[in-house]
DNA sequence: CAGTGGTCTAGACCACATT
DNA sequence: ATGTGGTCTAGACCACTGT
């Protein structure tokens, strides 16, 4: 009766909170599946005891968080990572002129490897611990712009195959989703210029030594857990890296 | 009675979004200034004769967009461009190593010019109309890393002087603020790795050819109104550009 | 039409900060 | 002690979506 999870007298952490955690822990045992409807909020008010505007503030805060949509009229759902969310919450390079637009992806190589001293700080694994690494090249209107090296820790990620990473039917975020129930919803970029060496000039087709955007990303799941690094080469000779601070949008 | 501005029956617009409006029209009037306590929350439902729900939804929208601070216990405060705040929100360069530290601002010049095309298309001012620039050179740990070229429209500092700029007591937004009323409350950054020229090269004490990482910020106050335009040059060689992504934080 | 999320009310009480 | 924002309730009604 007066434990911190008595819903009458909420002692340490605030009720919506706990009913938040409670979602995640729901979310995370697959009770709702990415693209289903999460029951009506009337529905939860019920089931956990509780008002409606405590159902409602538990999920504007995941709602925030991107992990749940909210759609007046037709429900609230889990968060699914079709292309057109990914392109516009995930994928930052935009051309100098003209609109945003898909990237083609075309598949270079799959490889396994040993995690280092980094990766294991990042994914929380042992250094030594098998990792996948995967090299993509990205094209815009046709043409070479980007290349992607992406590392994930094989214990998220059990027996991912190269023809499944090659072959899958959507995005990489999407096949992460789909294959592990790994829902990736932030990012952390960190950006640099640097020069082409003659590897990258060649995949990029322009000339040694031309500036790049070098990018580092970790990508994390709920509870920011880390479950990819990826380092993008980008020449912005016609493309941009686009960032946007403190908008509502 | 059935006008859309009537409180009882919300016809076009929900009623918290008017009075996100109406709060937002007291803040440019300068009805209360940066650093200082709006009305309590009770005060302002009495004020409008709402419900106290409502006028907490309204600020809800201010705050997330760093327009409005609460702080529980003492009051809502107008957001000030504090060097905090600023150096938090708006200064995206980071060491590759160690942690987050102020830029020592040493001024550069200061000129009355003309707008060009692109500038005068992001103003919202005719091509020709009169603008400043300014350029300071940024230094961490005592060493220049940062060239930025400022360009702000006249129109909207009337009167900003080279002393004004040059020996301003804080941030140049602080300076915005507190001399032109202009508080700066979102940016959009477009970025792309670029090779020093001579000129840079000497600013920055590297090799001309030496890969830079180019951003350009156009800086917005309420509104979406444009403000400012910045391009800045940035040695990453010791620093980089960081960036989060859907992050709670 | 029934069901969903979105808005709004009128209050009670809690946690925190200042006087 | 007083005043502030933060949480929570129980319900009414609106706007939108699908059948």
């Amino acid at each position: 009766m007066t434990d911190a999870t008595t819903p009458g007298v909420p002692l340490s952490a605030p009720l919506y909170k706990e009913i938040k955690r409670e979602l995640m822990a729901a979310l995370t045992a697959g009770e709702w599946k990415p693209g289903e409807a999460i029951p009506a909020e009337r529905r939860l008010s019920e089931r956990y005891g509780i008002s409606i505007g405590t159902v409602r503030k538990a999920i504007d805060e995941l709602v925030a968080e991107n992990i749940l949509i909210r759609q007046q009229g037709r429900g609230t759902f889990v968060a699914s990572h079709t292309r057109d969310r990914l392109l516009f919450y995930f994928f930052h390079i935009v051309p100098q002129a003209g609109d945003k637009s898909y990237p083609d992806v075309e598949f270079v190589r799959f490889v396994r490897g040993k995690a280092d001293r980094e990766m294991a700080k990042h994914f929380g694994i042992a250094v030594g611990e098998p990792v996948f690494r995967a090299r993509n090249r990205l094209r815009l209107a046709g043409v070479p712009v980007m290349i992607d090296d992406i590392t994930v820790p094989a214990v998220r990620f059990p027996g991912l195959s190269l023809a499944q990473f090659r072959d899958r039917p959507s995005t990489i975020y999407n096949l992460y989703q789909e294959a592990f129930g790994i829902s990736v919803v932030s990012t952390s970029e960190r950006l640099r210029a640097a020069l082409a060496d003659a590897e990258f000039a060649t995949l990029l087709s322009i000339t040694p030594g031309a500036p790049l955007l070098q990018i580092r990303r970790l990508a994390r799941t709920y509870n920011d857990v880390t479950v990819e690094y990826r380092v993008s080469q980008v020449n912005t000779q016609h493309h941009e890296y686009w960032a946007e601070i403190g908008s509502n949008a």
